[in-house]
DNA sequence: CGGCGGTTTGATACCTATCAACATCGGTGG
DNA sequence: CCACCGATGTTGATAGGTATCAAACCGCCG
């Protein structure tokens, strides 16, 4: 277990935190967010590098983070792996699973994780009001929406700048999360797990991570982010946060 | 007007084509197919290159490809293009505008294009059938698994298996939608947009090109593509169908 | 203390981008 | 019919970015 963050060892709290993500992107009225909060679900935990959903599997239930981060990730045929998404507590990462059930990414834990399992029955009864049916379909569009920001970074930006780009990402999100902006953040992920996300080797990340210590723009190390210079590196990464459709950057 | 593939000049046979699009991963009951069927919209024609979408826009309408060949495409701050998805006919790539009205990402024409505008009031009136919702949250579920997919290509595969791969996609899209294996087919793309697909140069592509063609795998070239040898290709690029959510693979 | 995972550094090889030049082809106009 | 032209494709040379391998370093924890 993750002891440095707040555990909710409670389903209500965490269907609280999934409400207010629902809430960043969609309108709910009264009936459709008790609808949400009453949800049922059991607490899991896995550990760090924990796969908990595997490519071709269809499961019953979806699962929305509540503490740690998680993973989404595709493997090439020589199974080296490429993440593909980030997902910060109150995200439902495989929320998709409920219109297509054979989920073809694999979920994993990078660090020690709380996610809470929701059944498929209960959120696909919970869509049958059409309100929360929409906010469904719209995250599931946003995630669309990260996902081609991630082709556009991993395919045209170079080293520096990707990894710049998905700092710039969490940051923008656990803000918006919070209320409040986030230049000093948990970020417990490995440099081998940038690289898995941005398409580089681990040794690249670790030099392209010293230029931007050096050029005073973050500093990331020991499972922490802090953000020196945030125009600057959002300037290096050539970071829009209009993709991330939650709002107008709490940062600038 | 491109001359070579078969006008469809009235939108009512556009709309069967979207309809057997939906079909191919969603039932629908015979009332939902005829609201599909009896969706308006206006036919536009697009040149070769021409945007007809922009990063920002806040389009009132939907855009149906109905001949031709479309892109997404994102860009870095260097203006650099990323392609991150390619739209057949059938296909409708802006349908996630209906939920998230500011589209961050830009469509053009590979190729002279014809299109239906269906407005969004008519899509979203379609939509209050639930089965019609339904369809449409699962094709935008299906589109970001194929992104997932691309930034596995982009990021961690290498220039011969990125193009591979492509070509692998389209084929089996197409072969889909047409219900019968095409191993020759009109592929109207660039070798500069096919490194705009998959993060290469224009010069590497060409080589790598070359390599599939000596291999005996592939030949593209003038407009078209032909597969020769397709469980070849399949395995230069890492294919496997699944994440395309349209059935087992109509070839092998 | 010893091991372990993570980080850092260096050397090297490979892949890909870039630039420049040239070839090919279809279309256009004389 | 031929000359020309622009777009596309092809080739070679070179530079630069990144991967890979190996080794050393470090902090943490048992």
């Amino acid at each position: 277990m993750d002891k440095r963050t707040p555990l909710h060892p409670d389903p209500s709290s965490a269907l609280r935190l999934f409400l207010e993500r629902l809430l960043l992107r969609s309108t709910l009225g009264e009936s459709a967010r008790q609808t949400i909060r009453r949800l049922p679900g059991r607490i899991a935990t896995f550990q760090r590098d924990q796969d908990f959903v595997g490519p071709g599997a269809r499961p019953s239930h979806a699962h929305l983070v509540i503490s740690g981060m998680a993973a989404s990730w595709g493997q090439a045929s020589d199974g080296q792996r490429q993440i593909t998404a980030l997902h910060l507590p109150g995200d439902m990462p495989d929320l998709q699973s409920l219109v297509l059930p054979e989920v073809m990414l694999g979920l994993q834990a990078l660090a020690p994780t709380t996610v809470l399992s929701v059944p498929h029955e209960a959120l696909r009864a919970a869509a049958a009001d059409p309100e929360i049916a929409e906010a469904f379909w719209r995250d599931c569009a946003a995630d669309a929406a990260i996902a081609n920001e991630w082709v556009v970074n991993v395919g045209r930006r170079k080293a520096r700048s990707r990894i710049a780009h998905v700092v710039c990402e969490i940051a923008t999100r656990l803000s918006a999360a919070n209320g409040e902006n986030e230049f000093s953040f948990h970020l417990p992920v490995t440099q081998n797990q940038i690289g898995s996300a941005t398409g580089l080797s681990t040794v690249h990340v670790n030099r392209s991570l010293q230029e931007l210590k050096k050029g005073g723009l973050a500093l990331l190390g020991g499972a922490e982010a802090r953000v020196l210079d945030w125009k600057g590196l959002q300037d290096a990464a050539g970071f829009d946060p209009a993709y991330l459709y939650i709002g107008p950057s709490p940062h600038q």
